[in-house]
DNA sequence: TGCAGCTATGATGTGCGCAACGATAATGAG
DNA sequence: CTCATTATCGTTGCGCACATCATAGCTGCA
């Protein structure tokens, strides 16, 4: 389904090289822990499953380093990079300030396109229950990222956006299991809020409402940390 | 004066190869516009003139092209990207937001670093007067830029502050030739006000201050465009 | 037995050569 | 003379081989 032509992230003509659908895969795997921190990615290993020379393959490594992701030293190997608690307050503080920020720059046309994104979404979130699919549940939440971060006409933004949903999310999975279903009910209201948003027009509403979502899963994730 | 251990800009620690140097260096001709956009740049050239193979340079330019300061096709070379006027005001818009935000992460005991740099800057100024000097002037912008950065406590806002700080430099110096005694002026003003700001220890006017400069230089080139 | 130093090994960093791609200019037909 | 076609050139994309570096394990000595 999500195939490499889709949404592009930034004005950024595809390089439709194949580093971008390497840099990708990589990032996903990143975001949703199957290669989860301390992990130690070998080039030529990464190169023979892509069935590529290690060039492309260090420059998507380049690329990940530059977003912060991973971390690569001479002669040891590149490493994803740990969840850094301040790193993770930053994050998402900055993240609360950047939803707040949406409505200010509504791209009003698109809101049709977004509400019939979010309405499939909710049907595939309703097939979800009960499954604990963690890799589909991610998948969700990537689309309705990018469902919303059509939502914003100012590039500058919505690229920064984009930036750190990707460092969030991965640092938000990383406890996320203990609160799957909680987490699945709150991304179905969420999902609901937003279409009522839509359905009137609010962009600025939708921006809110993430924010408080994205609030939400903060104070989950503080709560485990101090009882847990 | 600017030695490659400075200051670093990310997390990402000083990965000290000769591909930062390199990167910083373009990024600099291109912010100066002594690589004025539409220019192509050739990886054999740079490569000959750093005294290097292509390997690093090209990596220098991917991370370049990442920021959006340039765009490689295959076949063609490595072009600076030109001055979209959308994303301009995009760039500006967000600027402006960013700005007013740098006070509600303040870091406070980088206060007095940053004013004895002032200071600093204050007599390098007034050296500057009647020169035009283009470059030793976006020298001390880009140093202002430095100390009211690290005044941001949160690191993604900084990141994010850094990143459109260059974007937005390109764009500014295509106009500025026009009102040089202008600009100078203002950022004499814009030095003197963050001094009192910082003798204060009001970091949230800081941002004001530079908000409200950034704006004037906005109004200049939007005065700019309509008269010229 | 414990520790210091060395060596072997495998990783990334770098340089270089070939292939693929794009643009331009020369060329021939109409 | 104009336009379409093609050949040629230059550039980036990619793969490979070597240099450099960090680490783990072994060996020799105290």
């Amino acid at each position: 389904m999500n195939e490499s032509a889709t949404n592009e992230t930034s004005r950024t003509r595809a390089p439709r090289g194949q580093v971008t659908d390497i840099y990708r895969a990589l990032r996903d795997r990143i975001c949703l822990l199957r290669y989860p921190p301390g992990m130690l990615l070998g080039e030529h290993e990464l190169a023979e499953e892509f069935t590529v020379s290690r060039t492309p393959v260090r420059q998507a490594l380049q690329r990940l380093e530059y977003d912060g992701l991973t971390e690569t030293r001479n002669g040891v190997g590149t490493m994803v990079t740990g969840v850094d608690p301040n790193a993770f307050r930053d994050i998402y503080a900055f993240r609360l300030r950047l939803s707040e920020m949406m409505g200010e720059f509504p791209a009003e046309d698109e809101a049709p396109h977004a509400l019939s994104t979010i309405l499939l979404l909710q049907d595939r979130l309703a097939a979800l229950k009960g499954q604990r699919d963690m890799e589909a549940f991610w998948q969700l939440n990537h689309e309705l990222h990018h469902a919303t971060n059509r939502l914003i006409a100012n590039l500058a933004l919505r690229e920064t956006h984009e930036r750190y949903y990707f460092q969030a999310s991965r640092i938000w999975y990383s406890v996320i299991e203990a609160f799957f279903e909680e987490q699945l009910a709150d991304l179905a209201s969420e999902l609901s809020e937003i279409a009522g948003a839509l359905r009137a027009g609010d962009i600025r509403a939708v921006g809110y409402i993430q924010r408080n979502h994205i609030a939400f899963g903060l104070h989950r994730v503080a709560s485990a940390r101090t009882t847990g």
